[in-house]
DNA sequence: CTGTATCCGATACGATACTG
DNA sequence: CAGTATCGTATCGGATACAG
């Protein structure tokens, strides 16, 4: 038995988590993944409950992760394209196993649920 | 192009990513993955900073979704002994992968993250 | 169009104390 | 030991309005 004086730490995808499955990234990633490089407002229209706020944050936690890059076009009006990097692209064949898991397993989560509000 | 009107849940892995990678879950289930069967004492001071409350929430939303079972001895004083279940295991080998990416793309994101604050 | 600024409410978490 | 109850707080996200 390994012991630890550190156990949060001691989970050792904690800190990928927090970087992959902060709250939107996966919706934005998504988008940026299935549609390709696209504008502020074509991602906000995507995700249509997010607010111009809270996108902008996202995005810009993105950027400095490197997962996203975003490019200026100083026209009138001023365009800006959003597209995800390699490193970003590098999430796919999770999101895939993921997506995989959720096929197979999610309707056995609701299962287990019914069963447990039946009592 | 695909279109949709409800882009938020047009992100296919949103209510996996609801369930597998809220708080708290991910060190839970790494717990009882690694150290096995354990009392509810045993895994609080393994997340040392987990308060009883947020654990017993935790443990019951987990319960609940048939993730990890609990198991009450009725004895004094009283034992309560929490497992994974082979549906909590199934979620092994996507965790064992996002690990790898971890281990491979992270200090690719501590990079950018560099660059980035370097402006 | 692409954001920023402000305010606000909900939620979730931690601290603490207490019970069977 | 295994929780529950209560309280205070902090953070985050949404709504709205506005700027370059």
């Amino acid at each position: 038995m390994i012991e630890t004086d550190d156990p949060e730490l001691a989970c050792p995808i904690a800190p990928a988590v927090d970087l992959v499955f902060s709250r939107w990234t996966t919706p934005i990633l998504w988008a940026l993944h299935t549609y390709g490089r696209q504008r502020f407002v074509q991602l906000e229209r995507r995700l249509s409950s997010i607010t111009p706020k809270v996108l902008t944050q996202r995005l810009r936690q993105l950027e400095r992760d490197g997962l996203v890059t975003r490019t200026y076009h100083p026209e009138v009006p001023p365009r800006v394209e959003y597209e995800i990097t390699p490193l970003g692209q590098s999430l796919a064949p999770l999101f895939a196993g993921l997506a995989d898991w959720a096929d197979e397993n999610l309707p056995k989560v609701h299962e287990a649920r019914a069963v447990f509000d039946a009592r």
